[in-house]
Parts: structure tokens; C-alpha cells; sequence
DNA sequence: ATAATTTGATCGATAATCGAACTTATGTTT
DNA sequence: AAACATAAGTTCGATTATCGATCAAATTAT
């Protein structure tokens, strides 16, 4: 079970308080005890002693006998993010190309077998912004930024991702076939950008660009947009140098 | 020291694993395994099982023996974010009235002695955005959303506070006495917003109103800008206005 | 008002955690 | 290059924090 992971280095009970704070996820925003003992399965008297440890610390608080998550939470991923320079330097390079190209920027890294959003320049005024907030997930094999950031790994991690990773029909257009996947990923790391049309949401496209430091990889830049706006080969183009552009100053950082 | 909880009611292993998270911050941002455990005040076993549990379960990677956060961390922030409709709801409003206005609007909520970024909208093109990210901290004190956010508290968390809360002297002109402080609280509960000059940063001024729902403080919302910028009476009052309609657009959420 | 259900408190057995001492690896100095 | 100094990994018995079955209290439903 834990592979190269000796067990005796692992401490089950802050891995339980973790996977309780994990668990105010998705439609489960706010959950009473036996909420979170049921959905994390532990025992309810040690659910109850963790969500009041987190309670305690601050991270969680309770109305009604309803848990649900503070803003403390925020705290750590800041320490990320400054620790990363991504307000001080990436935000602002995205912003600027954002600008200049006119659309919404995002950066994303790879977090397990999904991608997760970093950073987000939203698009010019007007624009419905999709709501996309910092740690949000995407689907690593129906998304732009998905499929560079898996086309971009090591040939190792690239195989365990396409193993490991699910992939949900989202949508008639979505590549679910292992082999298709991996001709799709090889022409995505000849071509140096990922374009995925209607594979998560008809209509939609997205297109993303890796960013890397050397030959390791950092993360992703994309950019989404209604699909038609993506045939025209020369403002693609224009895209597409645009993104790398992008990637490479922020390849510094990060 | 337990409060008003019960000592076997805390789960200290689980309480000591987020320390080491927590340690993550300020300018330590890889550590290793020592360095962990001497911030931490933890025996150099205790916080290496607690090191590899959180590598273990992605939130830590390891290069060269020094250990940093991974971007997963965020999905906890996003699910926080997402609970409350920040990128649905609350960032494209913000946007909006950004855009009217023509300067940067934040979103922060009370965390401890601390204010903490939740949403921020960029100015406009061109202006220096402050590198202000979510998760990002600032003072009670010395800032406009701060002082915001301590003076429409009860009037029991507001003592707390005052008690509680540093009280660094930034600048000069940085309010560090208590019956001063209490005064302008007063004033800012008056007024029904918080404007703080040169108190954080010589020739910076913050501008905050309280974001309410009924007579419960969710967060508060603020402005920042060279002081020049806020001397002028007509063109306060419209962003006071301004800000208080975006306020109560946000309070629906959150 | 009573029953049913949910939530909170108790406490001894158990097993996970702790940490001192030791071994191994790394990298720094002479 | 050898010796030293420092840092990291491992081991294992003592300790004590954790676990969870059981009971008590509170809340809600009938």
C-alpha cells in the first residue's frame, strides 16, 4: 500500500486529519460530524476529535452543528504562491500578454492526475469570465493545458498519468481511447502547443503551451475560447507565439 | 490553555502535522528536515514522519533534501473558494465595478489578528499591480480593509482584537495607541467606511467599507492608491459609493 | 409528552507515536 | 585526498495519545 513509503514514517492520524479536511469538497461545502465520519470513513468519535483540532486551529468553524471551511485556509496556498512569486511576477506577465492578445490567461500545474489552476489573468471587460479561481481543477485528458502537461513529462510519468488518470467522457468529441490519447500527446510535444476542440465542453476550445525550465517541466499556459475563434491558422499562430512568449518569462520563476 | 475545549478533544499529532505545513512561510520557503524541526520547536524524528506524510500524500516534494509545497495545497484554497462562490460570483462583480471605478478592488475576510486576501480584481492596464494574491495577509491595524473589519465586528471580537492583534509602526504615521485606535474604529462605524493614510506605507492610502449581511460581518472590500488620490472630497465619496454597492452585490454570496 | 434520532462525553485497551541512541551519507576543510 | 563536521536515515523500547464501544445528554419528530 505504500509502495516505497515505509509505514512506520507515516503518521496515520495527521494523514486521517488531512483526508477530513480534504473531504469539504465538491457539493460538500458545509457537513455536520457524522457528515464527514460517513464521507471519510472513520470512526465518528476520531472525525469528531480532528474537525475540532481543525476547528481549534482555526481552520474550520461550525454554526448549527454545521462545519465548513474558513478563509485560514487561504493562508497556506498564499505562502505557495508568494513562495513561487506569483503575484509579485507571473500575475503580472500574465496580465500584460493577456492584454495583448486580448483573451483570459491561465497558468496551471500538474496536482496528481488533474491539473490545477495557479494563476488567472481574466479576459477583456465584457467578457464572461468562467469563473475559474485559483485551485480549481481541470481534467488532465479532455483540456489543453491537460494534454501539455502530460505530453510534457517524462515518458514515465507520461504512461503512469494515462494509467492512473480517468477519463470521462465529457462530451461526444472526448478522447477516452488510450492509443488515440497517445498519438494526440506525441503530436502535441512535436508540435510544441496542445489544441483541444469540444472535448470538455462543446463549443469550447482550448489551446496551451508547456512552460519549462530546461528540459523539466513547470507547468502549462492556455488560454479558452469558443471554438470557431480557433480555425482561422493565422490568428492561431499568432496565439500560439504569443503563449510561448509568456511561458518562457515566466519559466524564470515558478 | 485549552480553552474552552477540551485537551481530549485536540489531536496533537494532527495539530503538529499543520504546524509543519504552516512552517512553510514568511522566507522559509524550502526547508529541510532540521530546519523544520527547529522552527517547529518538534524532535527531528517527530517532524520528519510528519515531513514524509505530507509528501506522502502530495502536498510536499522533495529535491536535494529540501522540502517545498506543492501546488496542491491549492485545491484545498479552491475548494474554500468554490464553497463560497468566489470565482462564480464574487470575482466577476468585483471585476465590474473595478472597471468603473478604474482601480484595483480586493475582497479580504477576517483570519485571526490578520486580514486575508480572498478575491482581488487587478487596475487597470499599466498600473503596477502590488502583487497582492489570495492568501495574502495584511495587518488589522495599519490598512483600511483592517480597520474595516475590526471596527464592524462585535463588540466583544473588536476588544479581542485590540488586545490581540500586533500593533507594528509601519510608518511614522502608523496608529499604534490604543485609545487612538478606538477612536477612529468609532469613527469608521460612523462613517460606515475606513480610510487609512501613510500608516502601512508612506504615500499609500487604503479605502474600505464593510461587506455585511444583516449585522454579521462577512469581509470587507477595499481600494489602495497614492495618498494625492484620496484628497479629493467628490472623487472619495463616489468610490465609497461605488464600493458599497459592490459591497452588497457580494454580500448575497460568500 | 413520548419516542426516535442525533450528538456529546467517558474511559480502559491498544497501538501509534515519541525520541534517545546509533548508523550511514554528504559535503567541507585542511 | 583524508579527516572532520554536519546532516539525514534507522532502530526500538517506553510512553502516552489515539481509538472506539458504550453510555449520557440533547435535539427533533411523532
Amino acid at each position: 500500500m505504500f509502495e516505497k513509503y515505509n509505514e512506520k514514517d507515516i503518521s496515520m492520524t495527521f494523514a486521517k486529519g488531512l483526508e477530513v479536511l480534504e473531504a469539504f469538497s465538491g457539493t460538500d461545502r458545509s457537513m455536520t460530524i457524522p457528515n464527514i465520519a460517513e464521507k471519510t470513513g472513520l470512526n465518528r468519535t476520531v472525525a469528531r476529535r480532528l474537525v475540532l483540532t481543525l476547528q481549534y486551529l482555526g481552520y474550520l468553524e461550525c454554526s448549527n452543528r454545521v462545519y465548513k471551511l474558513t478563509p485560514k485556509i487561504l493562508g497556506l496556498a498564499g505562502e505557495f504562491l508568494q513562495g513561487r512569486d506569483i503575484g509579485k511576477h507571473v500575475t503580472p506577465i500574465l496580465r500584460s500578454y493577456s492584454l495583448k492578445l486580448g483573451e483570459g490567461i491561465s497558468f496551471a500545474m500538474l496536482d496528481g492526475t488533474e491539473a490545477i489552476y495557479v494563476a488567472h489573468s481574466p479576459s477583456d471587460p465584457g467578457m464572461i469570465t468562467q469563473g475559474f479561481t485559483v485551485g480549481y481543477r481541470l481534467p488532465l485528458h479532455a483540456t489543453g493545458i491537460g494534454r501539455v502537461l502530460v505530453a510534457f513529462s517524462t515518458d514515465e510519468m507520461q504512461e503512469q498519468l494515462l494509467q492512473d488518470a480517468p477519463r470521462t467522457a465529457y462530451t461526444e468529441d472526448t478522447k477516452i481511447d488510450l492509443e488515440d490519447l497517445r498519438l494526440d500527446l506525441k503530436k502535441a510535444r512535436i508540435n510544441g502547443y496542445a489544441l483541444v476542440a469540444n472535448e470538455f465542453e462543446q463549443g469550447v476550445t482550448s489551446l496551451a503551451v508547456p512552460v519549462m525550465r530546461g528540459s523539466a517541466l513547470i507547468g502549462a499556459l492556455g488560454i479558452v475560447g469558443p471554438t470557431p475563434r480557433f480555425e482561422d491558422a493565422n490568428g492561431l499562430f499568432e496565439r500560439i507565439l504569443a503563449l510561448r512568449e509568456c511561458a518562457e518569462a515566466i519559466a524564470v520563476f515558478a
